[in-house]
DNA sequence: TCTGGGGTCCTAGGACCC
DNA sequence: TCTGGGGTCCTAGGACCC
C-alpha cells in the first residue's frame, strides 16, 4: 500500500506528533525520582519549589528527597493544571482543571510550576530533530507538530509507520522524551490517530479506515468541534462522528451555517486538504493576567495602574524582541462572573512603543464598564507587520507627556 | 477558594467608497 | 422619487485550540 496503484503517485501521508505529557515529562528529566508518581504542573504564583531548590541548593536535583516536594493539597490560589502525569490522571485530574478542584481529587499529587524556559528549550530540540529527518513540519504550539511524510524517503513504508518510529526513537535518544504519532491521509485524521495509542504509540490509518475507526468516535474527537458544537449536536441526537456523516450536507448547513455545516460534513467523512504549512506570520501579540483577587478600578486604582503599565511594557517588549509593530491596540477584561469584554482601536501608524500602547489601551479602557470588579486584564496588539516593512510612528511623535503610570484613565 | 495565558479564525453590523 | 451592489476596514463578541 505505498504508491497509488492507479497513478503511481505517492499517497499523501501526513503525521501528527504529540509529545506525551510534555510539561510534566520535562520536569521528570530534572527530577527522575518522581517517575511513576502523580505529578501535576500548573499554577506557579506561589513558587513552592523555590523554597525547595533553596533548601537543597547543595544537592543535585535528582537527589532531592521525594518527601520534600510541594503537594497539591497545600496550594492556594487561582490557577489551572497545564499537564498531569499519567499517574496523576488516574485520580481524574487533567489539563485545564482548576488546581483547587484538582487538590480535592488528588491531594497527595506533587505540584510543580511551569518552567517555560526549559519547556521551550526541549520544544526547539525535538522540532529540530524532526526537521532534520522530515523538513516539511508545521508548528502547532510547544508540544505538537504536523509533518508531511509524503515525499520523505521511507515516508510511504508501512503507511508511514517506519518513519514515525525513526522520529520517535531519535527524539527519545536525544532527549529522553516520548511522543505519540498518528499517520493518515490528512491533518484532520492524523490528529485523531495520534490519540489512538498514547503514550509512546504510533497509529497508522488510511482513507478506507474512516468508517471502522473514526465513525464510532464521539463528535468531540474532531479537532474543531468544541463544547458548544457538541451540545448542539447532542440536542439533534448526533453523538458519534458517524452520526454526522449520515446527515445530508444540506441539513448540516441548515443547522450549523454554510461554512461550519459544510466543514463538519467534510470532517465527518475524513476529508481535509489543508497543507502542512512550514511558515506563518503572527496576527497578534498579547499579555494578560488574572489577579489573585478581583479588583475594582477605583478602589484598587494604584495596583491596577501598575499591572496595566506592566502588561503594556511586556507586549511592547515582545513586539520589539520579535521584530514586529502593530496598529490595533486593545484591552480585555474578565469580570467576576467570567463575562469577557474587549475594546480596541486602530492607530493611523504602526507602533511597538510601550507608551503609545499604554495611552491607546487607556482610551480603550475608558469605554468599558469599570464599576464592576474584574478578575483579568489583558492588552493586545494586532494588525502586525514586520518592523522593517512598516512605516512606524516614532515614539517622540506620540502624544507627549500624558500621565502614563499609576493612572488608569 | 471552581475556571491560566497565548493564540487563530469566523461572524456580523456599520462606515465608507466606487 | 423610493432604494443597486460590490469591496474594504473597523469593532465586538464568540468558538475553539494548545
Amino acid at each position: 500500500m505505498s504508491p497509488d496503484p492507479a497513478t503511481g503517485a505517492p499517497l499523501r501521508r501526513i503525521a501528527h506528533l504529540d509529545m506525551d505529557a510534555f510539561y510534566a515529562s520535562v520536569e521528570l528529566l530534572r527530577y527522575p525520582q518522581l517517575k511513576g508518581l502523580p505529578v501535576v504542573i500548573g499554577g506557579g504564583r506561589r513558587r513552592l519549589d523555590d523554597a525547595l531548590r533553596a533548601k537543597y541548593a547543595d544537592l543535585p536535583t535528582h537527589e532531592i528527597p521525594v518527601a520534600a516536594f510541594p503537594l497539591l493539597k497545600d496550594y492556594t490560589g487561582r490557577g489551572v493544571i497545564t499537564t498531569a502525569t499519567y499517574a496523576a490522571r488516574q485520580f481524574g485530574v487533567g489539563s485545564a482543571m482548576g488546581l483547587m478542584k484538582a487538590a480535592k481529587l488528588a491531594p497527595q499529587a506533587i505540584l510543580l510550576p511551569v518552567d517555560f524556559e526549559e519547556v521551550r528549550k526541549y520544544s526547539r530540540q525535538f522540532k529540530s530533530i524532526i526537521t532534520e529527518i522530515a523538513p516539511v513540519m508545521q508548528d502547532r504550539g510547544v508540544d505538537e507538530v504536523y509533518i508531511d511524510f509524503t515525499h520523505v524517503p521511507g515516508g510511504q513504508r508501512a503507511g508511514g509507520r517506519v518513519l514515525a518510529r525513526l522520529i520517535q526513537k531519535s527524539i527519545f535518544e536525544a532527549t529522553g522524551l516520548t511522543c505519540s504519532v498518528g499517520v493518515a491521509p490528512n491533518k484532520l485524521l492524523a490528529k485523531m490517530a495520534s490519540e489512538f495509542n498514547k503514550p509512546n504509540g504510533i497509529s497508522v490509518i488510511y482513507e478506507a479506515d474512516v468508517q471502522t475507526r473514526v465513525w464510532p468516535l464521539p463528535v468531540r474527537k474532531i479537532n474543531g468541534i468544541g463544547p458548544k458544537a457538541e451540545a448542539r449536536l447532542h440536542k439533534l441526537h448526533l453523538h458519534t462522528i458517524g452520526d454526522i456523516a449520515a446527515q445530508p450536507r444540506e441539513w448540516l448547513v441548515d443547522n450549523f451555517g454554510k461554512s461550519y455545516g459544510a466543514w463538519m460534513h467534510d470532517a465527518a467523512w475524513g476529508r481535509d486538504d489543508r497543507p502542512v504549512q512550514t511558515e506563518s506570520e503572527p496576527v497578534s501579540m498579547s499579555r494578560e493576567t488574572t489577579f489573585e483577587r478581583d479588583l475594582h478600578a477605583v478602589r484598587d486604582r494604584a495596583e491596577l495602574g501598575a499591572i496595566f503599565t506592566e502588561l503594556c511594557e511586556r507586549v511592547a517588549g515582545d513586539l520589539q524582541r520579535k521584530g514586529y509593530v502593530g496598529k490595533t491596540i486593545g484591552v480585555k477584561l474578565r469580570y467576576g462572573d467570567f463575562k469577557i469584554v474587549t475594546r480596541d482601536q486602530t492607530l493611523p501608524e504602526y507602533t511597538a512603543d510601550a507608551k503609545t500602547i499604554r495611552h491607546t489601551a487607556g482610551l480603550c479602557l475608558k469605554r468599558v464598564d469599570l464599576t464592576r470588579r474584574f478578575r483579568l486584564l489583558g492588552v493586545r496588539v494586532g494588525t502586525l507587520a514586520r518592523t522593517e516593512d512598516a512605516q512606524t510612528l516614532r515614539p517622540e511623535a506620540a502624544p507627549a507627556d500624558l500621565p502614563l503610570t499609576g493612572e488608569l484613565f
